[in-house]
RNA sequence: GGGUCGGUGCCCGAGUGGUUAAUGGGGGCGGACUGUAAAUCCGCUGGCUCUGCCUACGUUGGUUCAAAUCCAACCCGGCCCA
């Protein structure tokens, strides 16, 4: 694969999964319909920048490091001098994709959905500081943002036959995620079969060059060639990205497994949790997240893996700030109780929501630490809660004051603490 | 529409009238250990400012001193048949 990926430049060959039809042309053809790289000569010798196409479901409000990786190769085509075609899903968030889900998704609503959108691109940099901004938002020509409600929404039913009568129940049952659940009889809702279809129709409204996804988006991608076919446009590429693994290493990186860096975290907790990765993702994290060359960083694991942390921070926090996050991570889990603790920067709370006189575990709760006051007082019983390095043993301990606590922190376990703050 | 089986805590899955937040596993959280992690061992895993009080086994009613467990209707789903 190395081979034939030859003439296309390195910033687009690191870390993909799958490009297809082909990348370059193997044997008879130049065909820029067949291969990527004469496409790109094609688009280059025209002065046409490429579209390049990434939808996005605004279902959550956070976006995590895994989808980075496809927002990073956007970027780079970016600074390539292509297009990129940013999707909101706006509409098909509604639907739901079904991709990697063994259960239909619930339907959100309109205004979920546009709350969530917005959420996405400040996350995506829109409006903040362009040396950390993810996406290029400011040179012209290069981002192109829609919404898919902007064509879908006004679907009426001869078009849905129509999108319809593309494809076959057959192929359908193809795809992996309703093959399997189709045999282990878990339900699939009739609407779920429109999914890919819309997605694919969203190439054709963009008129996409190529289409970024992760490798689970297979399917979904090459539907978008029929349909871009069907329609009488030039069918994309495909470029699919390796799915990211989540913190534990196996499971890819998923809210729901709860095994994500968040692009929103802050910087300590961001490192704290990227440096204990397991060793195994180490590189591909360093691959696919940064730019950095293997080939010259430390052959030790633990270094590399504190170095991978390191990068990731600084990426998105700047050098400062991931540098005090290496130090402050060192000092917290060495349990450097008060003077490390003391010393680190930690999210701050304030205190002004918790009504004194309160009691350890109600503060734990409270604040926001645990998620009720049950589990607080179970967390302390179990030896994992300190307040400035010391534990607390006394679920019943109480606080007469807010003034008291102020400038302390607190720490559940190894990975959260909450300074104080009486305001 | 007919037949049939089934809906239990984050998930899977026991339980089939009676001290009980409800066996077990997974996952998660915490502790010990370690270079972080993994593995292993231990603890916790409904809510509530909690020595007690609430809410829980699809929903709603019913039988009973007593129901996740019995009955009825309804809702949802699988499979087979139309």
């Amino acid at each position: 694969m190395t081979a034939v990926l030859s003439s296309l430049p390195p910033w687009l060959q690191r870390g993909l999964a799958d490009l297809f039809p082909a990348a370059v042309a193997q044997e008879a053809g130049l065909d820029p319909d067949q291969t990527l790289a004469a496409r790109l000569a094609e688009a280059e010798a025209a002065g046409r920048p490429l579209r390049v196409k990434l939808g996005i479901d605004p279902t959550g409000s956070d976006i995590h490091l895994g989808h980075s990786i496809l927002f990073r190769k956007l970027r780079a085509f970016q600074d390539a001098g292509h297009t990129a075609v940013l999707i909101i899903g706006d509409f098909t968030a509604r639907i739901g994709d079904p991709t990697g889900k063994s259960t239909t998704r619930v339907q959100l609503s309109a205004a979920e959905v546009e709350a969530h959108a917005e959420t996405y691109l400040v996350q995506l940099g829109l409006g903040q500081d362009p040396g950390r901004a993810l996406l290029d938002f400011h040179t012209p020509g290069r981002l192109e943002v829609r919404r898919n409600s902007e064509w879908l929404a006004g679907l009426n039913l001869p078009q849905v036959i129509e999108l319809l009568g593309i494809t076959t129940v057959g192929q359908m049952l193809a795809k992996e995620d309703f093959a399997n659940r189709y045999g282990s009889g878990t339900p699939i809702s009739l609407h779920e079969f429109l999914y890919p279809l819309l997605q694919g129709y969203d190439s054709v409204a963009v008129q996409a060059d190529l289409e970024l996804g992760g490798t689970d988006q297979k399917f979904n991608v090459a539907m978008g060639r029929d349909l871009q076919r069907h329609f009488g446009q030039r069918p994309q590429f495909g470029m699919l990205l390796p799915i990211l693994p989540g913190l534990d290493g196996v499971q890819k990186m998923s809210k729901s497994l709860g095994n994500t860096v968040g692009l929103a975290e802050d910087p300590l907790s961001m490192y704290s949790k990227l440096e204990k990765v397991p060793d195994v993702v180490v590189d591909e994290y360093l691959t696919l997240l940064t730019d950095l060359d293997l080939a010259v960083l430390p052959a030790n694991p633990r270094e590399r893996q504190k170095l991978m942390a390191l990068e990731l921070t600084r990426a998105r926090h700047g050098v400062a700030a991931a540098a005090a996050a290496q130090v402050d991570a060192a000092a917290l889990v060495a349990g450097a109780a008060g003077a490390g603790a003391a010393a680190a920067e930690v999210p701050e709370t304030s205190l002004v929501a918790v009504n004194f006189p309160a009691k350890a575990f109600y503060l734990l709760a409270a604040v926001g630490i645990c998620a009720s006051s049950s589990e607080a007082r179970r967390q302390i019983q179990g030896g994992g809660v300190k307040l400035d390095g010391e534990k607390l043993v006394d679920p019943n301990q109480e606080f007469a004051s807010a003034a008291e606590l102020h400038g302390k922190v607190l720490q559940l376990g190894k990975k959260t603490f909450r300074r104080l703050l009486a305001g």
